[in-house]
DNA sequence: ACCTGAACACCGTTCAAGT
DNA sequence: ACCTGAACACCGTTCAAGT
């Protein structure tokens, strides 16, 4: 276990070239952006249970107090994981003719954003309106949809939902399990969708009947974008259906 | 505190009274209703985080492992919280000639179940395909959506966004604050508002103007039936869509 | 059938102390 | 500036033992 990223076996201090924490190489030296980094990279591999301060700490071979020098505590560690992982977005160039297609854009980069480490979607939700690259998600959805008709309270409610969709369809895609370790997580599967199919016919015809597309998800970006699809079909279905009792 | 229902003191058996854990009266006899029953309730009132074996225990002024008599363990006890919640629900009958219309008294009495514990939802939502109650739920959505010309793989994909349209519309609610313990909310929401409306004008317009929509929901009746029209007519839109290509 | 006592392996966190 | 040691108040859980 020279450098391994996150050894299931945890005991990072054992040898000598202690400090294995990181991907590249090895000795990754202990900083904020390491800890926070290692932290996402636990949640994706062993589910976001894992991640505490002793379990960081071990894995970088160090005290767990070491820690506290680089983060604050273990709420700040989270919402530092959730901001970092908002910070990847970049955002689409705004193209006022598009109308509310614009928002498609907007999902797609946010969506890809948070499948990076699913398990952690919570936590980026949560910093939406606390941390200045979620806030300029948030703005952007709030002109997008003001600009296109919608009024305050309707734009607050839609661009909620647009950004709870995009968490929901990552964490909630078919065959996610974000919540187990890696390596179980095909048994789980295994097994979910084996209930399903052993289930009572007469009962659940239709359980038994979608129980592998309940499970699995053959094709992630065909899944992503109708996802997307149904939200902007619901925006446009409104807009127009308002437009209509305007005049 | 001779019946309080959760005390925040919490210490349950300090006095003779003890084991008022329940609501009606006093002296709650410790069974595994009770200690689901009351967990919701703590989950309600202190966040999902205060559920805890001992403070459960606690409560009810019995030792720790008292509970393991009556529960599995954590794990389990979290699952029963999940099936109680869809436990509640009663389907509406089914009227096959109002197309797809017909899904809206679903998530209308899935939202309603699911409001009653609004930091649980999560643990409904992981027991929707694993508990009977919740897998009547889920095979009638299908059943709505299969009679009404979706295949196997919309139908799943559909019926996986309407439950979890559901519960991001309940548990992303506009100050809805579930992780919050009840005392600390109003606080909470105070601090998110200012700081919204503190921003800076230039840079986020849309927030400053959007701050009390965004962290208040004066209607909940209005807000749950606007989101649930949002999926609908999604859904519809889709229909036709597919209706005009098949032609 | 139902509960307790003692014990174990985990948590997060503080605080004084080291270099 | 950065890390450690010892200590505290919490967790969930097991297992033998009580009634």
């Amino acid at each position: 276990m020279v450098s391994a990223t996150v050894s299931t076996t945890g005991s990072g201090a054992a040898d000598g070239s202690a400090r294995t924490a990181s991907a590249d190489g090895r000795s990754a030296p202990l900083s904020r952006q390491a800890v926070i980094d290692h932290a996402l990279a636990l949640a994706d591999v062993d589910g976001p249970a894992a991640v505490s301060i002793r379990r960081i700490a071990q894995d970088f071979g160090v005290t767990p107090m070491a820690l506290y020098w680089h983060v604050k505590n273990k709420d700040e560690l989270l919402a530092a994981m959730g901001d970092r992982i908002l910070d990847t977005i970049d955002l689409p160039d705004r193209k006022p003719a598009s109308g509310l297609e614009e928002l498609r854009g907007l999902l797609a980069v946010l969506v890809d954003a948070l499948h990076r480490h699913p398990g952690c979607t919570a936590l980026a939700q949560q910093r939406v309106l606390a941390c200045d690259s979620g806030r300029q998600l948030a703005e952007r959805a709030l002109d997008i949809l003001r600009s296109n008709g919608f009024g305050v309270r309707q734009s607050a409610d839609l661009s909620r939902a647009a950004l709870q969709t995009s968490i929901m369809l990552v964490s909630g895609r078919p065959g996610a399990e974000t919540a187990t370790p890696q390596d179980e997580r095909a048994a789980v599967l295994a097994g979910k969708r084996a209930a399903l199919v052993g289930l009572p016919a007469d009962r659940f015809p239709h359980l038994v009947e979608c129980a592998d597309a309940l499970t699995d998800c053959d094709d992630e970006a065909a899944y992503y974008g109708a996802g997307i699809d149904l939200y902007l079909a619901g925006v446009t279905a409104l807009q127009q259906c308002q437009a209509a009792a305007a005049r």
